[in-house]
DNA sequence: GAAATCAATGTGAACGGTCACATCGACCGC
DNA sequence: GCGGTCGATGTGACCGTTCACATTGATTTC
């Protein structure tokens, strides 16, 4: 086996070594890398030769027990498969970075309360300075306030009680604008599947769903409880349309409305001739489902960047904006005029 | 405004602080952390009680100081939206944890080598003791080797050179199956869908597409350069379509199969009718679509779980056994017996 | 019954940074 | 020409752990 570099071996170099060999005490060190404002420009340039001669990188560890300042911030994050969550995630992770920051994320197992308290702990014993919470169920939020958390918290998910901390795309919106455009297309009876019963979102867009079918003065049916999968639109579907007492399908995501339009050619129907079907997300593959599904499009990006500008207003006394983000239909080839 | 919680205020409580309160030394605390075996009970239940009641939590930078293990291992990933890197992703940071480390995530911003070398030195910032990389491009590897990084590495993509440090599902055995089906069903004309060009995985999956076409000396035309994504597989459907030379299709993921599914429709075209089509993945949407995806399965989470003992077999001197998980086919309804 | 062993605990020094404060010329104004 | 200010640097303590070693009694061994 062979080893390239210098085998000095031991603890990497440290702050005093550097010192040692650019002729300089530790503190000097310390000002070049904390960019000190008075240095000698040659001072400054010996310290950062022996740095590179030493390959010198400082250590985390040190600076933070002194600091007692990790720079980190914490995602709890319940199901990072799904599209949504997952381009929050990158979003937050570049925009913390770019403001210096680290982030470390830690999933939940399940929404029981042992789970989240793990995960909590994960991300204290890390030091985490605020925490992002994408876990759409209310019981989380339950949990976390239970604990007195000391530190500052966003959530990407708007709740009843914690405005402060929340910030979202417009779920109730999203929904009624998707609900209204069926109902434009003269649609009148629409059955809506939505997510899991305790998940926020799953129940801010069934109330934007209800409220504007309410504003229209038509009756709605049950909405049909799922579970976001297209495996359960499919199901979901083979036992709906055995009755065809409707004409059109809001589903509050885009995969159970891919299972359900499986669903529905497997029927012999045709969509959008024989029923009309609205997904919620727009992800990618949405324009190319058979047929391509119209869809309420969400901003996950802008929402990943204006979390971290939240927290970060929170954590370095600076302002921020708390604001939600318009929702948009995007109308494709799932949804036509009802048939006369 | 109001706070819960004992406003004592200052840092937290430390090591000491609960020795003081215990009546014993701070070594005598830092034993009960450690699990030393030789502790009178009683002792170590007063020290127990203490930090309960001083919502003690140990310091984690301290520690790391101290010891030089930061028990945290980086990941590094291009792309986590594709559905296999982030099932990796979420096996890794599950399987991490049981093994009591932690888990940094960089992500890439691109192939170049300062974003490469930036996204490194993110996580060598956060001590990383180990790495895991799923950035499938070859020239990733190669900057990593010219970086003579110094802390052990694991890889989800088998590449040319280093062998050890490789784990993957065997892509090559994958396509020479969806490949095998194709042929079995007695389909000769086959096009390739490839992802882009210097994606390791991309570079396997043709490779034993035309080792397999070879075998059975069937000729095979150029693949078709593509980039993952549905909109890809749909421009392509539209293109090749134009002039039907072909009867059956291998594409090297589903989202690009789900797209030149589109086209096909469009086309007035039907499948399996007049084109068979395989996939590669089996993302959990491949089932509903139109029609249900004949298509590979990789079984990403076990490829994750390995991923991590094989690292921390490095790491802590264990055994890691680095075989490979073999592909396995799913049968749908996207490929059919030629028509005579 | 004295030496040796061992379980249980204590003492002080690291680890690698930052912070508060001290020092020491050079320059400035009157 | 002398006190004051300021730029550039040094000194020593400290952050919260673990480590190496020391110190107790109590128990065992012959």
């Amino acid at each position: 086996m062979h080893v390239t570099g210098d085998v000095t071996s031991g603890r990497a170099a440290s702050i005093r070594d550097v010192a040692r060999l650019a002729g300089v005490s530790h503190q000097t060190v310390s000002r070049v890398l904390n960019d000190h404002p008075s240095m000698r420009p040659a001072t400054r340039q010996r310290v950062l030769d022996a740095m590179e001669s030493l390959q010198y990188r400082p250590n985390r560890a040190a600076r933070v027990l002194v600091t007692s300042r990790s720079r980190t911030i914490g995602i709890l994050i319940f199901n990072r498969f799904h599209y949504g969550p997952a381009s929050s995630v990158l979003a937050i992770e570049e925009a913390a970075r770019i403001a210096g920051y680290s982030v470390v994320t830690a999933n939940l197992r399940g929404t029981d309360p042992s789970a989240i308290v793990e995960a909590l702990d994960h991300l204290l014993d890390q030091a985490a300075e605020g925490l992002v919470v994408i876990a759409p169920q209310q019981r989380v939020f339950d949990a976390i306030s239970t604990l007195s958390i000391r530190v500052p918290y966003v959530t990407l998910q708007s709740t009843e009680h914690e405005e402060t901390h929340a910030l979202s795309v417009d779920q109730i919106t999203g929904a009624r604008i998707a609900t209204r455009h069926l109902l434009e297309l003269g649609h009148r009876s629409i059955y809506h599947l939505t997510g899991p019963q305790d998940w926020i979102e799953a129940e801010a867009r069934m109330r934007g769903f209800l409220a504007e079918m309410s504003d229209w003065d038509v009756p709605t049916t049950a909405p049909i409880l799922g579970d976001w999968t297209a495996d359960f639109g499919y199901r979901a579907g083979r036992e709906l349309l055995r009755y065809r007492d409707f004409t059109a399908v809001f589903s509050s995501n885009d995969q159970m409305a891919l299972g359900f339009l499986h669903a529905v050619r497997e029927a012999g129907l045709d969509c959008p001739g024989d029923v009309s079907i609205v997904g919620f997300d727009d992800i990618p593959e949405a324009a190319h489902f058979a047929p391509p599904l119209t869809t309420v499009r969400q901003d996950f990006p802008e929402l990943g960047r204006r979390c971290v500008a939240l927290l970060l207003g929170q954590l370095e006394g600076g302002e921020g904006y708390s604001n939600t983000i318009a929702p948009e239909l995007v109308v494709r080839a799932s949804t036509a005029p009802l048939r006369p």
